[in-house]
DNA sequence: CGGCACGTTGAAGTGACTCAATTCGCGTGG
DNA sequence: CCACGCGAATTGAGTCACTTCAACGTGCCG
């Protein structure tokens, strides 16, 4: 995949944003017009910045253009718990459309390129193009199924199957944006992040994903993940995609 | 708890549906005529029965009337994992409305009163009183609020505090519907589905409710979820009702 | 009365945690 | 160019929470 611009357009943003609904969700020619009609603000973050606080009451959604980010709790001792990874395409808090206040912090794991949307804007869209709102509600409904993934994952799984899973979804959904070359996709986790959003320490994270990549399941290296037996590894996982409602039949 | 009527009509649904989505969004008269306008159907469900599979391609949406349901995904080692407990006026899959096939399944975990909507309907009532749609659209994000604080749950706390802030959230929600007298409130489950819920195994969980029960700080019999002393309960939970969007800010 | 489901309890095993030390990779400053 | 420092990965040892297995109690219903 070749590298995004430095400086991606606000019309760049909008390509974005049609083409990750696109994927999941008809648009009519009204709507995609209608949604090229937003005015989003694009810029950078660096690595590690918060961008939203549990607490905060946004008047604007996020969505990534490039670059990874992540949302998390904060527990009361003071410790993180991630909730979920966020890659290009992602609307990670288009819940805060509706849910005035912020129940989980969103922050970037990454350097990464964001373009932030009104709600105003968004709410505007939604009523003049109804099936766009549809769109869009279908993709918080697919972060939905996700979360009921981890949720399973945290409460079942053992922990090489945790980080399998975790793996198996990473690049999978990379893969559905394009974002992968080959068997590899971006993950810029330390192991430290992983076990904070798989429920696990340190060391049981490091023991897991030595024993995957002793395996030959799949290895992490330099900020990327590598899958090296896509069927073991998923075995592993006891991963099974149709959670993602990624339509398999990707087009083109 | 008095029982609810043997035999709730349609009429009735409709009203919890109104009802339900007037507790966390403004609708207008033209919405709630239109919601009014559907065609819901009542009926009663065995203890333990699957309403709906995995894998299933639903053409309706359920609301519970009375009692409980649970939606749950199927380990494949043939283990269940809970996910979410569904008590009157949620709409436990209406995600089905966008992702056709079902990535859990839904049952019983009472004998239950449930009212179902076809599709097709409620498709048509978004089009034609948007911001009904809207509700509904918020109903299912308050849904993914509740997910997040599951992964937290499962992924960083104790096993006292997963079942203290089960028996919170439970409560909590109860006491918005109304369905709860004094500081009790229906909680159908044995100690084994509660550890399919919070991820741990049946010792554990009795050790668990032992303690809290000890404590004074909540007890489980015969089937109601008894509050003790609400504070010392919340305090072992770390449990911030914030994720509920409730709103009420009844705190007595 | 007898069976069954669930709650209760104990004992032994183990997977994951905490604590801690060492190594590695890499950027920075002397 | 090398020494240093820092964050991250790696590894080990000891402990603990939770699991598994197993037995027994208890209440309910046929």
């Amino acid at each position: 995949m070749a590298k995004k611009n430095a400086h991606p357009t606000s019309a760049q943003a909008l390509d974005l944003l049609v083409e990750t609904l696109a994927r999941h969700s008809t648009l009519s020619v009204a709507d995609e017009r209608a949604m090229r009609r937003l005015h989003p603000r694009v810029r950078e973050v660096e690595k590690g910045t918060d961008i939203l606080r549990q607490g905060d009451r946004p008047h604007i959604a996020v969505m990534v253009i490039s670059g990874m980010l992540a949302r998390y709790h904060t527990i009361p001792n003071g410790n993180r718990q991630y909730l979920s990874l966020h890659i290009a395409g992602d609307l990670p808090d288009l819940q805060s459309l509706f849910l005035g206040m912020m129940d989980h912090s969103l922050c970037s794991m990454d350097e990464a390129q964001i373009a932030s949307f009104r709600h105003t804007e968004i709410l505007a869209l939604v009523k003049r193009a109804p099936s766009a709102g549809l769109a869009l509600w279908r993709h918080t409904l697919i972060d939905g199924a996700i979360f009921r993934q981890a949720i399973t994952s945290n409460g079942g799984r053992s922990a090489v199957a945790r980080v399998a899973h975790l793996f198996c979804e990473q690049f999978t959904r990379a893969r559905a944006v394009g974002s992968m070359s080959g068997w590899s996709c971006p993950f810029p986790l330390s192991q430290t992040q992983i076990g904070q959003l798989v429920g696990l320490s340190l060391p049981t994270v490091h023991r897991a994903t030595q024993l995957l990549r002793k395996q030959k399941c799949a290895e992490v290296r330099g900020g990327e993940l590598r899958i090296l037996n896509w069927r073991r590894l998923g075995r592993q996982a006891g991963f099974d995609p149709l959670y993602l409602h990624a339509d398999l039949g990707e087009r083109s």
